[in-house]
DNA sequence: TGCTATACCAAGCAAGCGCTTGGTATGTTA
DNA sequence: TAACATACCAAGCGCTTGCTTGGTATAGCA
């Protein structure tokens, strides 16, 4: 990400352009977006506290000061990084998903698009999400918290249905819980250009939760 | 934590006093081991960058400069909580195992272990052993990753013992790495206090170890 | 052509940060 | 009892931080 200019052209998947055009999600083509997803990327980079307001501008190509045309606070661009963050990849299970009607391909599917998700843009935001929670004001929290809520609701679902076709190992909702840290962990030592690919990786992490074990 | 006097009684386990009378870990009962205490208290509770050294010396109640005649940077602080809470946590792993000969049984107690040391005074420490290892400068990390070596080789050690007997779901090294971030996100909704204890907790996560399912 | 909204710059302020300095009190050793 | 090491204070320096201010250029619309 050496400079984000007007002239690049954005690609986005879409599922994520109807978000755009909903007007859930800021378009990443004007100074708003760009000032986004140049802070996504550095909350990734060096995480949200080290990264600066002079960072994000410089990235984009602004003054600092500029900055706060567009944002009120510092924290306001993380709310809103994270807000998106959930957004996209709320839609990104969703289509997963897809027409899988069989429970532990759902499973699998699931598993793939947050690993993608977390190894993805914005994979710190996921992160950075639950540790910086306290240090938002409440206000913007209940917001986040509804809309990670329907993104656990779809994960609990599917592993609910699951349940009753293989049965799991232990309680959907402590399995959810266990395979979060586990996906959210690949950010630190998996190497999607090595010899395994996020759907190998996918495969792996689904054994953890699919086991015949009974005690 | 309301504030750390010199009456206060520091109470250890065996393990830990024999680390201390080895001269390998700071005395708590020293300023130096009270300001560590401090620091990895605060360190946990909001991170690294948002705890300032003025935090950390009104906690043991001295001044800031004071701080800079027992540490020589802020830096400083952070690998000795790193370096002590590795080798802390080391000789927890090799208590839990003791003289338990069942590889299955010293794979339960390592998660055990393991989960305390993450729900412990110092957990934070764990996570931001790798959240700010990049902010590290070259020469410290050397020496706390050949400690940490010492840790993972601990429990690779006891997965592939279990794998000769109960046939693991996958490769010890990438089970592992899953198992870590599974434990380490435990901080993030596990209440000790709840109708779960970490035993409780420890044999789910052995469930996600230990499987007789195979591709 | 004038009006307004958008997007930005240049300059800098107030607060907080890590850290330094020069000095003092206390206890230990020679 | 002199010399020294340890543990600290009081004051503040230099720098970075998030953020503010007053002003300018451009474009769409009336």
């Amino acid at each position: 990400m050496p400079h984000l200019t007007k002239a690049e052209a954005i690609t986005v998947s879409p599922s994520v352009q109807s978000l755009i055009q909903e007007g859930r999600i800021t378009n990443p083509g004007t100074p708003r977006g760009r000032l986004l997803r140049a802070a996504a990327h550095l909350f990734r980079e060096k995480g949200y506290h080290r990264t600066t307001v002079r960072d994000i501008a410089s990235l984009v190509g602004i003054q600092s000061g500029s900055l706060f045309h567009h944002f009120k606070s510092k924290e306001d661009i993380l709310i809103q990084v994270m807000k998106e963050t959930i957004l996209i990849c709320t839609e990104h299970l969703k289509t997963a998903i897809g027409d899988l009607t069989e429970p532990v391909q759902q499973l699998e599917a699931l598993i793939r698009a947050e690993l993608e998700c977390v190894l993805g843009e914005t994979g710190e935001a996921m992160t950075v999400l639950v540790q910086e929670w306290t240090s938002l004001s409440s206000d913007p929290k209940e917001n986040l918290m509804d809309l990670r809520q329907r993104y656990e609701s779809i994960w609990i679902q599917v592993l609910a249905s699951v349940d009753k076709d293989v049965p799991l190992s232990m309680d959907p909702t402590i399995l959810r819980k266990l395979l979060t840290g586990a996906i959210a962990w690949v950010i630190n030592w998996f190497n999607p250009q090595g010899t395994m690919n996020s759907t190998d990786l996918a495969k792996e992490v689904l054994k953890l939760a699919i086991s015949s074990h009974r005690k």
